[in-house]
Formats: structure tokens, sequence, C-alpha cells
DNA sequence: ATAATATATCATTGTATGCTGATACGATAA
DNA sequence: TTATCGTATCAGCATACAATGATATATTAT
């Protein structure tokens, strides 16, 4: 008897977590950390292009981590639930004690 | 003026989030959470092949996210970090208010 | 209506990485 | 020592996905 734990949340999980394994994502959603922003506020807080803003903003609203209102023909995005902050701050944490082993590990990029 | 927050600190985190980001790697995961095992006993809890175990625990383990200890021929892992599964536990409960949007998403595999 | 600005979409390409199967290594038992 | 069991490593293949550049859509301004 296999005591895997139910299949189909695992792998909802590991989605979720891929929506924060990104840099481009990660990077867009600390930027978020500081309130509303539109996507050009965005482009120009990250240095990175418009395009590839887009797309991951398009993922992470899919995923629900962020949400959208269009404000004239600015859209503002936003992180869409406090638990999403709560998980980046976690991580962070963790991080200070296994930032080491992270940065050396050799099996992720 | 780029706002970027520190470029190296939001590639490890990506990285981090990696170590998350996978099935397996969280099948593991989850299943230490019950406490400490051996590579054949979460083999035959989470049903994977023992290569694939073998390789992601040497994953988890060069990320710190798990410890490792031999005994006799054995060697029994477990979770290093309490915040580990606190991580593991705030995904969930994020989950639960995402999970559509995250199952609908087609920019995630 | 036309132009300009803000954002989204899409195809393409390159790369990262998960899985498998074979094999090597390491520890104990016979 | 030899056999056996437990674990680790590695190469090869297949796939997922991030970034780019071009273009489409949408909103406001002139």
């Amino acid at each position: 008897m296999l005591l895997t734990a139910n299949p189909t949340s695992i792998a909802l999980q590991a989605r979720l977590f891929r929506g924060f394994a990104d840099p481009s994502r990660l990077s867009i959603m600390e930027t978020l950390r500081g309130g509303e922003m539109t996507v050009t506020e965005i482009v120009e807080a990250t240095g990175l292009s418009q395009s590839n803003i887009s797309n991951h903003l398009a993922c992470l609203r899919g995923c629900g981590l962020v949400a959208a209102e269009q404000v004239g023909r600015y859209v503002r995005y936003r992180l869409s639930d406090p638990r999403v902050e709560q998980l980046l701050a976690l991580a962070d944490e963790l991080l200070t004690d296994v930032a080491r082993g992270v940065y050396e590990c050799i099996h992720l990029k």
C-alpha cells in the first residue's frame, strides 16, 4: 500500500511553488510588496523587458498570485493574498540559514 | 535608477523555491513530515524509483532542505529545519484559495 | 479618425532539468 | 572473501519553459 499523499494535491503544490521559482516572477512580487503598481512601473522597477513582465504577470495572474485592475489605459497589479507575502518572507528567513547550500547546490542551475 | 531588490538574493530565492517546485521532491518532503526515514522507506512510501529518489535527495540535501545520517548501511533522511515544514504548510493553506487558478493556469505545465 | 501610449499575445529558440536504466560504491552478513 | 543489500552516480533522452522580438489590442489624446 502506497502512503503517497494525494497526488493531485502534490502536483498542484508543485505548480504553486513554480510560480515562485523564477527570478523574474520573484522580482515582480517583491516589487509589488511595496504596493500596487502599473506594468510600466514594474518594468522600470525591475529593469526587465515589457513583454517578459507581461508574460510573467499573465502567469502570476492565472495562478491567482496577483490581481489586476484596469485604471484608464493602465493596469494596476497587486499581490492577491497576504499569504503570498508571508510565503516570500518565510522563504527569506529560511534562506538566511540555507543560503550557502542553495548557492552551492549543483542540482539546480 | 533601478529599484531592483538585491539580484543575488532574488536568484537564490528562486533556486530555493525550485527545490519545492517538483512533485517528486514535494512527495519526499511530505513523506518526511512523518519523521526520519531511510531511502528505501521513502521509495516505498512514494512509489517513485530508487534512482529518482536518490537524485532528488541529493538535490534537497545540497540545498540544505533535508539532512542525512548514515545508520549502518542505511541512510536516514529528515527535514533539516522547521521552516521547511512551515513553508509546506503555508503553501497548502494558500493553495486552498488559489487551487482553481493554479489548476487552470496555462503558463505552468 | 488618427496618433500615441499601455499592455497583451504569440512563435521561435535555447537551455534547464526530470526520468530512466545501467552501473558504481559502501556496508554488513555469510 | 564473497555475496547481498542499500544507496549514489552518471549519461542520454525528452520535455518544459524563460527570454526575445514582432505584432496585436486597448485606451486616451489631438
